[in-house]
DNA sequence: CCGTATTTGTTCGTATGTATT
DNA sequence: CAATACATACGAACAAATACG
């Protein structure tokens, strides 16, 4: 029987005093070596019978984060035995097959296996409650180490408690592609989005465009940056930043929000020659939307893209787009990662890695000088 | 103070009942994947409270000798099997960023997160001896099962050594994709790709073409089985099998030879109007040399792919290929693995799992007749 | 050391919910 | 649809270990 199987189907309530009592031990509420209410009092409290807060107890007993002893009561664990030698690192991206991970993850690998460390995959579908559970689980198995993509890292964390216990532990953990902005201080590699952002938005100034469309995802840092640089870019030419120009769209928009957006504007007519998107798979929804709208890219408008992923090269047709270095980028925070480990938190080394961006120029742009 | 004077004072009942359940399974009187008595036949016989025959299942049930199943009953797990409860389930491929592999780990993963695994993975770049090394890798680790795909499954396994001690470890592994000869009565997930090559075969033959060049992957079992299925179309529409027609390539050289062969076969005006490929890579690699050599695709040469990719359709054009159920047959080698873990090797589940493959029509072949 | 209150451990009975056959 | 089997939940009682005045 698996801890929480049916989380979603009914909100049962040995699992529900299982939850909470959990999530206490882990943000501190309760710390090591400290008494828990007694069997009795958490019965009146919850409202619920002896028997279930007994079942609620057992299975934390079991899964090793309190013991309870006859006639004194039931007390919370300390931090599991780590051997801190296991030579596994645990890798948590947000999608697996998502067009630009497995190139990461390979990065990563062929560092961490010259080393003879092994990879354990978590994937998170970039859903926050998904990440939490991860890292629960990475917390109760014998790792060296993290190397984390954050889910959702524009919106607040509400797991913070969770990265403490990583520090407590001595965990060591390396985020790439972005970072929750309260962890900006931890050792993180990743593009520089917002250089990026700017070098594709200035190439489209500097090809005589005027109208640029801006497409960015509003849940993660990277879409942020992306459109910080476009912003740059904007200002830096001395043409005013129009926030009609931006569709903002989320994860779980993003197959049909940027679509329908860009597909309006062009019936409506709405001025403009070309789209920065936020990367290459909404680039291409993008130049479906404007074909199905009657409109030509790149004679009509240009689009670009972001990523360079394999998506945007087919058949003579080349996005412009921005070099997403997903090989490196792994390898590096590997290499990152195991000086952490060797090290300790205190190295010398550069823990904030900032990649820099280069553009490829592709036939999805034309210059409207 | 001795635990022997507790054990002799007080016959708890729940422990009781354990412990006979406990004799009952190790002596072999209830075998693996047997169902023991339900709940109630329990409580009537001992008579005792239902609730404390659960006590007693719940115990043996974290233990690892026996499973309940909600509405069907308790079930044995086997014998001294699973003093491991690692959570752990090593996935090992040839690649990591090949086409295929991240959405077959995405199938494992979705299947594996659900029942609280994780997955640790390796890779072997094809090569038998990094294969070897991994394995002895894992044999170290804390592993509660194996997912692996063979490198060079064509080849004589020189490790058999390490899946016997996988056997007296009693880690059960599931082969996916291919196996080794010698393995074949081990459980395993895999395309029929002998009815894949027939299938894609017979399309061609159907359609008109008299001359079918093969170009095949000599070193795994994918390749030999397709190569099969292309003889076995061949023979059954009474054409004549041409040895010169194949073109047989290795892992190592599989970025030039295929290419060269075609391109050579193309300009000495080799007689073919069709040719089959191992995949789509290889049929894309295929289609340059031919059009490098002045030939075009369809209209002057018929190209088939493999594996229905990404790589398969791009701007309008769509390869005719056979579909590869990649999540699928993660998916299914996960629950394969699952029940091997719980019931041992001696379960009574299909062992061997054969997906049958689908052929696409795209527009990569024009019909001759 | 005793007695009492507290706390966990064992066991029973009953009822209802839900998945499988 | 009904029967079966496991899952959740409540209430009650007594036992055994511990804490404390």
């Amino acid at each position: 029987m698996t801890i929480d199987q049916n989380i979603k189907q009914k909100e049962l309530k040995y699992v529900k005093l299982m939850e909470d009592l959990k999530e206490k031990i882990l943000s501190g509420k309760i710390k090591t070596g400290d008494k828990l209410p007694s069997e009795n009092e958490l019965s009146s409290q919850y409202q619920i019978s002896r028997q279930t807060v007994r079942k609620a107890l057992s299975i934390l007993e079991n899964a090793g984060y309190v013991y309870a002893e006859h006639g004194r009561g039931t007390f919370c664990c300390g931090p599991l035995h780590h051997s801190r030698n296991s030579k596994n690192i645990a890798v948590v991206t947000t999608y697996l097959s998502d067009y630009i991970f497995p190139r990461v993850i390979q990065g990563i690998d062929t560092i961490l296996t010259r080393e003879g460390y092994s990879i354990i995959l978590k994937n998170t579908k970039n859903s926050r409650s998904r990440e939490e559970k991860c890292l629960e689980e990475l917390l109760q198995k014998d790792i060296d180490g993290i190397i984390i993509e954050p889910s959702k890292s524009q919106i607040y964390c509400r797991h913070m408690n969770l990265y403490q216990k990583l520090d407590e532990y001595n965990i060591p953990y390396v985020f790439i592609q972005g970072c929750f902005s309260k962890m900006n201080h931890k050792p993180q590699v990743l593009l520089d989005d917002c250089k990026g952002g700017y070098l594709i938005t200035k190439y489209l100034i500097d090809t005589g465009h005027k109208n640029i469309i801006g497409v960015f995802k509003s849940d993660d840092i990277q879409g942020q940056n992306r459109h910080k640089g476009y912003v740059m870019a904007l200002q830096e030419a001395g043409i005013y930043y129009d926030a009609d120009k931006i569709v903002w769209f989320y994860t779980e928009d993003r197959k049909i929000h940027p679509y329908e957006s860009i597909y309006q504007m062009a019936l409506n007519k709405y001025m403009m020659d070309a789209v920065v998107c936020y990367n290459d798979q909404i680039a291409l929804k993008v130049i479906q939307a404007l074909n199905d709208a009657g409109l030509k890219v790149p004679e009509d408008i240009s689009v670009t893209g972001y990523d360079n992923s394999y998506m945007a090269r087919s058949n003579g047709f080349h996005l412009t787009t921005i070099v997403h270095p997903q090989e490196k980028l792994g390898e590096m925070a590997a290499e990152l990662l195991l000086k952490l480990i060797r090290n300790g938190e205190e190295s010398q080394c550069e823990k904030k890695i900032l990649i820099n961006p280069e553009i490829i120029i592709g036939n999805s742009c034309i210059c409207r000088n």
